[in-house]
Order: structure tokens, then C-alpha cells, then sequence
DNA sequence: ACCCTTGATTTGACTCATTCAAGAAAAGCG
DNA sequence: CGCTTTTCTTGAATGAGTCAAATCAAGGGT
């Protein structure tokens, strides 16, 4: 399993370290995990491994394209192997919940504004809001900024804050 | 000026404070302003003004729909009185600046995932990455997180204008 | 196989945006 | 004009992420 990313790392001009393999490993099993989440994963195969490493790690890869950063709004970062390919992510207003969506276009960047007020875009970043199947039935609120009190604010609905969490 | 805030508030169910009409008229000045910037710009009209009350009233203008929170990757939440018309945004990698883009759809979510995996989808967010003219030609590095090292490594990727699609 | 250089990791402190909590102020109804 | 509720102030805390110095190890050269 390991010696897959050997190489891979190697390619990018990077060594290969136990703390790499044992991020890699855990990015690998969980496609859109925080930093945290990595850090607890990442220990399974690494016991010692520090917070920081995993920052310096994570950082690493994305310097070299072998990982991604997402940042939803109002979450903590996200990583993902998944390189490359220009895919888009929905994300659940409520838990959380990241999912991939493949870009029908292909190549970066797939949509390109009409005005671009002077701009060079290279990319065009998609993030699909709304609520996973897990949440539509469970009558959650939406904990994540966004458009979901515009769009309830027919309903004159308040709404307290939940709990989403980790 | 701030007469015309007022009734809006009011509309809202909110009610007209000094603090509200000196976050409004900041943001009305400065459309893409993060909180630290509105908090020196409100000064101007109401010098006593703490973090806090801004944080409270953007929190509070958030919620009823008078403004929006823009958080792009890697910077402070921005914020903008232009609501209601789903539009999208270009941020420069380089410098952060952020400028508007008409969505030509209309209404959200202006764009549809091929694959909803279970998601409800009410919002289609679009941030276009790229360099702003200033820093086209004053060969600044990109600073902001994203995959500019990757697109530099394919250039010549660009596409033909899509229209606004989103 | 060993050493050495360079790059990577550890440890610990620290920054920054944002939030929480309790008391004081003022908006606006009656 | 006073009362009630909302809102603002003051002060402290949280949490993600970063920075810097010192230790450690990967892997090429000898």
C-alpha cells in the first residue's frame, strides 16, 4: 500500500518519510478529511506524529500537487488526494458533508465569467450548497454560512444555533 | 444618506441603531470590506464603535439578508450589501482582490451538479481565481492557497469564453 | 556500508479572526 | 415618560493554523 506513493513523492522531488506515507494512507482512506481528522488517522499507521508534521506534510503536497485544499466557508480546511481533474464539491449545510462532483467540462478553468473586470482567471472554483440525504429528513438547521436564511426568510422562520461540530 | 437604511431595517425586524447605520454606509462604500476594515471605515461616522458590535451587526445583517458573507479561501470574510442576485466573484491570488461577476442565470442555484449524490442543492457558489490587472504585470507570486503551481505546470489550458455560466 | 549534507520533523510558543458572556445602554411600544 | 427587550460594550476565550529553533533522518557521495 505504502510503496504506491513512494515513487510519487519521489517524482515530486520530495522524500519519503514515514509521517508522508502515513498522511498519504489517511488521505487515501478519507477523501475530504480536516487536518484534525488526518492527525488522528495518520496515528494509526504513526503513533508519535505531531499536529504540526501533519501541517507541514499537508502543506508539502499541496505545494507539489499531490494533495488538495478545499476550504468550505465557516469549516475548517479539507484535503483530498484527488488532483487534477478540476472536480467541483457539494457540501451539506448541515453536517457538513463534502461530496465530489465531476466538472462535465474537463479542464480548468471549466466556466469563464463574461466580464472579468480585467482579470486572467486560471480557475474556477464550484461549491454546491444544500443538505445531504442524511440531514433533509432530520429537520436540522443550517449551521453553515451561506444563502439558507435568504431562502427560509419567507417562512419568517428564527432559528437557533446547532450543534454540527467536528 | 442613512435614511435610506433605515426603513430596510426596520422591513427586517431589526432595530435602526448608530452602530447599523455606520456598518451599512461602510459597506456601502467598500463593497468587498473584511470586518477589521469595516470596523476602521464605521469609525468614521460613530469613533466608538467596537469589533464586537461590527462582528454582531455583519452577524446580525447576515441573517435577515441585508448582507452576505464571502469567505474565499485563505483570506478573512469579506462582506457585501449586494444581495438577492446570486452573483459570483473573481479574487485575485495575488493581492485578494475581489471584484463582481453577473450571474446570467439568475436565480439560484444558477448551476446544477450533474451527480447530486442525495444533495438537495438551493446554491451554486462560483469563486473565479485568478491575478487582477495590477498584479498581472508586476510578477507578484500568488499567495493565496489554490491550484496556481498546478496550472502554471499546464498552461495554455485556456478555454474560450463560456459565458457566464454560472 | 558509512558519513554527511540537506530536508523533514518535533516541540513549544504564538498570531489572527472570530466567538462567548455579563453588564450597561438605548430603541421603541404603550 | 417609563418599561421591556434588543443591542452594544467590555473583557476574555476559542480554535485553526503558523513561525522558529533544535533535533532527527533520507539518501547521495565516498
Amino acid at each position: 500500500m505504502e510503496t504506491t506513493w513512494a515513487p510519487r513523492l519521489r517524482d515530486a522531488g520530495l522524500r519519503v518519510t514515514r509521517p508522508r506515507l502515513a498522511v498519504l494512507d489517511a488521505l487515501a482512506g478519507h477523501p475530504h478529511a480536516d487536518a484534525d481528522t488526518l492527525v488522528t488517522v495518520a496515528r494509526q499507521a504513526h503513533p508519535t506524529i505531531s499536529p504540526q508534521a501533519v501541517y507541514g506534510v499537508l502543506k508539502a503536497l499541496v505545494a507539489v500537487g499531490l494533495a488538495r485544499r478545499v476550504e468550505p466557508a465557516g469549516a475548517p480546511a479539507l484535503y483530498e488526494v484527488r488532483v487534477g481533474d478540476n472536480h467541483h464539491h457539494l457540501v451539506c449545510r448541515s453536517c457538513g458533508a463534502v461530496a465530489d462532483v465531476d466538472c462535465t467540462v474537463g479542464a480548468a478553468p471549466c466556466l469563464s465569467p463574461s466580464d472579468t473586470s480585467g482579470f486572467v482567471v486560471d480557475e474556477a472554483e464550484v461549491v454546491f450548497w444544500g443538505l445531504c440525504a442524511d440531514c433533509q429528513g432530520a429537520g436540522r438547521p443550517a449551521v453553515v454560512p451561506g444563502a439558507s436564511d435568504r431562502v427560509r426568510q419567507q417562512a419568517g422562520q428564527q432559528h437557533t444555533r446547532g450543534g454540527a461540530g467536528a
